[in-house]
RNA sequence: GCCGCUGUAGCUCAGUGGUAGAGCGCACCCUUGGUAAGGGUGAGGUCACGGGUUCAAAUCCCGUCAGCGGCUCCA
């Protein structure tokens, strides 16, 4: 006698087990229409399910509908309809390639779904097909064919799909059944679920049919299901990329066909076209169009040539940021952007990320002389990696862990000394920490720079400036007595949200990145990092905007707080960053003379609201796709002459404007005006004044905005000027200068 | 780093074995025009680089480099 508890709070019996779908009918005949899956909750949280499924017991139950004409779908029914949709996208790409493509794992994703595949020796599979398949994909729809489950017990299914020769579903099968030895740590874009696994505990799997079972389509699958291939509004197949099967790269290679679905035809168009907008803004496509910075062969991969335009927009940036900066009591410094390998043994980068550093570098004279001593390759690098005992012993000694291991020491005389382009600055800091004595009156100390950092990025993650191997970072570090640090944190904070707000940046989630509780690579004690875990959930917490926490994401020295925005093609990055750490102290052996006459250790906090200048600026420019706020573009006005013979008033407009600071241009083109505005407007400048001879004649400027169809008419020179320098001085996000 | 795709003028791209092309941009000339491209002339190319096949290669093959999309990484 099941009881089910609905969405409003009312309840139905039911005199026997009955299936959601008879639920939905019992409703009400038009929702028994338009269902397509239902949430259940038995007591155990929420799962979407087939309509087809039995409920024999009380529960909550709400019906996922598929949305009327003009509503949005919500993200049950988007959900239903894509994972539905990679079974009859797979089904189109087996017929159209062949029947012994070998599909492996077809989950949903965010904004649509995937199917990965293996392709047999010859097949290839090409976006020439995408029509073929796209054809198919509409016809298998429109024959509306039922999705139809069926169970089979565990082993009859496993030996039947061994028989099959897919080792991927077998795979899956035998994951699913939980007797897989290696645990599944699925990739990042579909959390790993166990495909095909009807119950918890797996004695049976459960097999879609794509009409009718043994004539029709069918797979491995756990559901849930639309309730036939109908109700998938409308299906096409978007990319090709390749993958390795469960993400492990010493694993197979797969074929990875990415497709969505959508309620309606018009939805999926709706999302085509946006998909095609969002390239528009690829900040690489409009960096070029608008000359802001320049990738060279000849320079080198992810290293960033800042044009006079880019470099307007990023020196604006960090004026802003300094403002704020004097405001909250930092003190800036300078330092190299290469330092001996020793200060990097002993922070601990160089053992923890040698590979993702550029290589050591080493004075040619001792090179020379090693060559000479026939010093073979393997013994150079041993005696550039190696530690020295003097080194080992002092960093041992303080820690008091085993940070170093003992076939790293080596004996001073066979030690070879060599310098690295610095992947952080925080080393150089601690050294200007370091060089002096301090009080805990003096406490905290901020030091800041915009400091340039070399990473050795993997050539396949280069990325316009979102990705890259050269970077400045609008970094700090804030070195406190331990009391201080939640303070300093919420400092740290209201530094990023200052930005985001200024610059009208709402779209971005905050991670809180906490050590994963198997990971070797972190240094320092677990007391240490329990204090610095709490204390950025503390800071998390009073944000005021949710969060998540996610084990694994923290540095090595210690948790932190990321902000993360998407760009144009939905890739996630990380910008602003807070981390707390409480191991660079001990490992330069910081001190502060605190109240009670003895050293006290500092706890570091380092922190980069911006992130790095490049990524940042890379997705500031996606966010405005290119038009800036007057206050950042790199040319904030230019004058337009309606002809040679008003050039001469231009010039003196340009040299009014630029008195105010206004970063202001004359085209002198022999073009004529409408093709001057032309120009204007696809460089995105925010304002133009056109003038002619009525303006020379009465001191006007004929002003047109950004964005604005017609000419705003003419307006003294004088409060134009005046109005441009409030709007840049007051940092707007909008062009405000009216007549 | 791995898989796939791509590489022709500053930019966007056409050219599929037989003399290297267009539009935009650039230079110059005409035009002196009041708000999203007036007209003309011209310059500009080791067809990414290196090898091979061929009478002949931008085009076919191999390798390298770079870009793009993924994957894997990411302090």
């Amino acid at each position: 006698m099941p009881t089910i508890t609905l969405p409003n709070g009312d309840t139905k019996q039911f005199p026997a087990p009955v299936t959601l779908g008879e639920i939905a009918a019992s409703i009400g005949a038009g929702l028994a229409k338009a269902a397509i899956g239902a949430r259940v909750d038995l007591g155990a949280g929420p799962e979407l399910r087939d309509l087809s499924s039995v409920i024999d017991q009380d529960a909550s139950v709400a019906i996922v509908t598929a949305p009327r004409p003009g509503q949005a779908a919500a993200a049950d029914a988007l959900f239903l309809m894509r994972h539905s949709a990679a079974h009859v996208m797979a089904e189109a790409i087996q017929d159209v390639i062949g029947k012994d493509v070998l599909l492996a794992y077809g989950p949903p994703t965010d904004t649509g779904f995937f199917y990965d595949m293996h392709l047999p020796e010859g097949k290839k599979l090409s976006s020439d097909h995408f029509e073929a398949i796209n054809r198919r994909i509409a016809e298998i729809i429109k024959e509306d064919r039922p999705f139809t489950r069926y169970e089979q017990p565990a082993d009859q299914a496993l030996t039947r799909l061994k028989s099959e020769g897919n080792k991927y579903k077998v795979d899956n099968a035998e994951r699913a059944m939980g007797v897989a030895s290696s645990v599944y740590r699925g990739p990042r874009a579909a959390p790993a679920e166990s495909p095909g696994a009807s119950g918890r505990e797996a004695a049976s799997l459960s097999f879609y049919a794509t009409g009718e079972p043994g004539r029709n389509w069918e797979d491995l699958c756990r559901g849930p299901h639309v309730p036939s291939t109908g109700r998938i509004g409308a299906a096409c197949v978007l990319s090709l990329a390749s993958s390795y099967w469960h993400g492990d790269e010493t694993s197979d290679r797969l074929t990875r066909v990415y497709g969505t679905a959508f309620a309606t035809p018009a939805d999926l168009d709706a999302y085509l076209k946006q998909r095609e907008e969002a390239v528009k803004r690829d900040h690489r496509v409009i960096g070029r169009s608008l000359r802001l910075f320049h990738i060279d062969e000849a320079v080198g991969q992810g290293l960033i040539l800042w044009t006079p335009k880019g470099s307007i927009v990023r020196k604006e940036l960090q004026s802003f940021i300094a403002a704020e900066l004097k405001k909250q009591g930092y003190t800036e410094v300078f330092t190299p952007h290469i330092g001996s390998l020793d200060l990097y043994k002993t922070s601990g980068h160089f053992p923890y990320y040698k590979d993702s550093q550029f290589a050591p570098i080493v004075e040619r004279q001792t090179l020379e002389r090693l060559c000479e001593q026939g010093c073979s390759c393997a013994e150079l690098m041993a005696r550039i990696e190696g530690v020295s005992e003097r080194l080992a012993a002092g960093i041992n000694q303080r820690t008091g862990s085993q940070t170093i291991a003992p076939d790293r020491v080596i004996p001073d005389d066979r030690l070879v000394e060599g310098f690295m382009l610095r992947p952080m600055n925080c080393p150089h800091h601690a050294k200007i920490f370091a060089s002096g004595p301090h009080s805990y009156r003096d406490m905290p100390v901020r030091l800041s720079e915009f400091g340039t950092v070399y990473r050795w990025e993997q050539s396949g993650e280069l990325n316009g400036l979102t990705r890259v191997r050269g970077f400045t970072q609008d970094d700090a570090h804030l070195f406190c007595a331990e009391d201080q640090v939640p303070a300093e944190i919420q400092g740290c904070l209201s530094l990023v949200k200052v930005i985001f707000s200024t610059l009208g940046m709402k779209d971005y989630r905050v991670r809180v990145g906490l050590r994963d509780p198997d990971g070797a690579k972190y240094t320092g004690s677990k007391e240490a990092w329990d204090k610095a875990e709490a204390a950025c959930l503390e800071a998390a917490r009073s944000l005021g905007v949710p969060f998540s926490q996610e084990p694994g994401e923290a540095a090595f020295y210690g948790p932190k707080i990321d902000f993360v925005v998407k760009d144009v093609i939905g890739r996630e990055w990380q910008l602003g960053t807070v981390q707390v750490d409480y191991n660079m102290a001990n490992r330069f052996d910081l001190s502060y003379v605190g109240p009670d006459n003895r050293p006290h250790r500092p706890v570091v906090i380092h922190r980069a609201p911006f992130g790095s200048m490049e990524r940042f600026c890379g997705v500031l420019i996606e966010h405005f796709a290119g038009a800036f706020p007057t206050w950042l573009s790199p040319e904030q006005v230019r004058v337009l002459p309606i002809s040679d013979k008003s050039n001469e008033y231009a010039a003196a407009v340009v040299q009014a404007l630029r008195a105010a600071d206004v970063r202001a241009t004359c085209d002198h083109s022999n073009d004529r005006v409408q093709a001057k505005v032309k120009v204007a407007a696809d460089e995105k400048i925010p304002y133009m004044a056109v003038v002619g001879p009525r303006d020379a004649e009465s001191g006007s400027v004929s002003v047109r905005a950004r964005g604005v169809e017609k000419d705003l008419g003419a307006m003294p020179l004088e409060s134009f000027v005046r109005a441009v320098r409030r709007e840049i001085d007051a940092r707007s996000a909008e062009l405000g200068v009216r007549p």
